[in-house]
DNA sequence: GCCTGGTGTATTGTATACCAAGGAATGTGA
DNA sequence: TCACATTCCTTGGTATACAATACACCAGGC
């Protein structure tokens, strides 16, 4: 059916440049591989004006962001890098990320339903039995969506919102972590005791489970990413 | 004694207008009490410029910080706001506070010394027995300071810098609820047996100590903090 | 050959001008 | 008196010009 008025304009007046470049900026961070040799950490204000073809201070703006956030350093007059997590800070992050995810579990037994709390259950069906050594990639996928989707049912904006930031970090080291030895499976293991503990509404467990399965990482950090300066 | 080698300039070249800025604001607005009836919650880059004898481009790269910290509003064309957390996000951040503090407090465990545990315990002798209710205001600095010691011997700096940000928005609450009911000498309880856990090196005991004593501030704010709208 | 200082260039920091959008004040007609 | 349109002012958004600094390079003197 026609309208008879001119239907639109709900476009958005609310996204200025800067968010724009923002999210973009870090968009393209959070995808690269930031701990290849040849990666390139460096960023210039004006090449990155003249690519998106606008001025330099909503470029500016947004990387003032993303130092405040810790995912660049602006060096004055120097220039702009991508940080480089050292090891010791890698450890904090996933320390903290353990305080975090495991206090969302405690809210997760207070607010979910069971469904939702099954609907965790599910996202593992396809790995039973051997089938996650055989599909890593997908299973690094699934694995991140657990751990989101745990954040996510805590139903705590905050706490999401500090985890994400975090994740942005975890995320280059799960990739590399997951596929030695038998991480993998280990880690699916892990998963279902979680699952259960929050199924049986046991929160000082489903908290410690969260918690130590964060920390087992952290002590995999530890012996083995030398990657990390 | 007078030194036969001209002695100095290690000076910081590194801080610049938009640093300078940044800092006297966040402290301008951790300051001030912005629950407070007649509060002025309106900041206008033009008169802070005018103010402050700079342009605006540095004005505005501070503002654009303290945005992404969560302390002002930016609503593009209608001004810059600071912001006042609803009751909701308040109890979010007393939660997260409790997952990072409770985390702090194990992390003192594996890596603060006897001494460095021994000392949180002299911070509270000047208060022994029925003298908290009588010296409030000096208690409620001793309080922030004990739990920022927590942090500190964590010796985590990530996890000082989240609680720090969180601790922005905790401190005007503490202020008004600390000095109701008997909320003072209950808190010097809890503190003295979260001590004694540490004492103890008993890691789980003290992580839930800490958590919930943060989560009592919690119930506290849920019930009577009607300031919040 | 090395040290010292100058100079040029690249890059960010700051100032300023102009723009667009929202909202309040004002005017106008019913 | 009220509803509505118009105007204008306020305010943040963007673009651009200029200033300051770090670094590389080079020339000249010892």
């Amino acid at each position: 059916m026609a309208h008879t008025k001119l239907a639109i304009k709900p476009i958005n007046t609310n996204f200025s440049l800067k968010d724009k470049i923002y999210d973009s900026l870090k968009q393209a961070i959070t995808s690269m591989n930031i701990y290849a040799e040849d990666a390139e950490l460096r960023l210039d204000e004006r090449r990155l004006s003249e690519k998106l073809e606008i001025s330099r201070t909503p470029v500016r703006e947004a990387l003032a962001r993303l130092e405040q956030e810790g995912l660049v350093h602006i060096v004055p007059r120097r220039g702009v890098y991508i940080v480089r997590k050292t090891k010791a800070e890698m450890l904090e992050v996933v320390t903290v990320w353990a305080a975090l995810e495991s206090t969302a579990a405690r809210l997760v037994i207070e607010k979910a339903t069971d469904d939702e709390i099954s609907s965790l259950r599910t996202m593992f069906i396809t790995f039973e039995g051997d089938k996650a050594k055989a599909h890593i990639d997908e299973y690094s996928e699934t694995n991140i969506e657990f751990h989101q989707s745990i954040l996510r049912l805590s139903q705590c904006n905050l706490l999401c919102d500090l985890a994400d930031n975090l994740f942005i970090h975890m995320r280059s080291i799960r990739d590399r972590t997951i596929a030695e030895q038998d991480r993998a499976d280990r880690s699916i293991i892990d998963h279902l005791h979680i699952i259960e503990a929050l199924e049986k509404r046991d929160a000082d467990l489903a908290a410690q489970l969260v918690r130590e399965h964060s920390m087992n990482l952290a002590l995999h950090i530890e012996k083995h990413a030398d990657y990390l300066e």
